[in-house]
DNA sequence: ATAACCATGTAAATGGTTACATGATTAG
DNA sequence: CTAATCATGTAACCATTTACATGGTTAT
């Protein structure tokens, strides 16, 4: 599954052109499970279209370069259907967040805090932008993601609330360790 | 951050050979948010050493290839701690399990059926890993780490379990779509 | 006997990102 | 007047995966 899968299956749902496609990857529903910027798109859909497993319809424009829209043929139907039949991979996750937390103890705990403020705002800001195109028909795969891809960063958001004051006040306590026995009066 | 600075986060936890980071790669406490094969990982400790920011330890085996012990140097756990002060950039996820499931609608429902419900036991076996090895006084950030796997894990299982019958009656009801009105007498 | 585990590495191929190149239009 | 959006594409670079190469030990 790559790149040219990926927009064979962009293609599936409506035709479109290698900018529509990016916006899906980045904003639409696909998103949240596959990203890929221009250049690997625009060479994909060359490819797709060299092989025959898309077409193109290319649209004057004035002062803009034509805007290219694409089409999935049967024979790109095929490749794609043919595809999903694999057994799909398990899922790849890399978190530059989670690594960074990880080694927490490296860092000062400020900085720490801000990553996560962060790191919260942004999974809310997600999470409300998801539930504003909730809206309605759509096919049962795509509202199954949906409402899959909210759970999840639903339960991230959550855990980082509830947890982030817990583990800033571990982090303090490693570099400032608490004394062993009750402070004595004479620290007042 | 690329795998050379993870393996420093690594080898900054304890001394350890190729095979040991894969394996931690693999299964241990990293394994759910950064992943490498021996094919990225040998170069990467090769690298490193040939940088100074690692140094090895050859330990003669009969039979069997030298184990070579990699240990974190000064130089090595500044370069992990500068890279660490990056703001982290976002999370990048590849599913195929969800792109396959984006397009269930052009699968045969029994395969998605089973896709999903593999996906269901990997997550509870996961899990169930996951909690048995939850364990003692681990470093601030990795147990947040552990926890924040955890209920994230924990959300997708539970979505997978509750929505998993309602995806397929849809999936049932477009394939073979019911009749406008109710079945007569005369189906039967 | 068979599979899994221990243990290291290289080379080729794949896949993807980033930077470059170009330029009009629209909204604030 | 500035930023964002629309719109496409190439080339160089970077990172990672996969296949290859080797071979002993331990558990079932």
């Amino acid at each position: 599954m790559n790149v040219k899968i990926a927009c064979l299956g962009a293609l599936s749902r409506r035709p479109a052109s290698g900018y529509d496609i990016r916006k899906l990857f980045e904003t639409g529903p696909f998103g949240h499970f596959y990203e890929a910027g221009y250049g690997s798109i625009y060479p994909a859909l060359a490819d797709l279209a060299r092989d025959g497993l898309a077409v193109v319809s290319e649209m004057p424009q004035d002062g803009k370069p034509d805007r290219k829209v694409y089409s999935i043929t049967d024979a790109g139907l095929a490749v794609l259907v043919e595809e999903l039949h694999e057994p799909p991979r398990p899922d790849r996750l890399r978190s530059e967040f989670l690594v960074t937390i990880f080694f927490a103890h490296l860092l000062p705990p400020a900085m720490v805090a801000r990553f996560v403020d962060e790191r919260l705002s942004f999974f809310r800001e997600t999470l409300e932008h998801m539930r504003s195109r909730d809206s309605g028909h759509r096919p049962p795969g795509e509202r199954f993601c949906h409402g899959f891809g909210m759970a999840v960063y639903q339960a991230a958001a959550d855990f980082l609330a509830a947890e982030r004051d817990r583990l800033l006040t571990a982090l303090e306590a490693e570099t400032h360790p608490a004394p062993a026995v009750a402070p004595s009066a004479a620290d007042a």
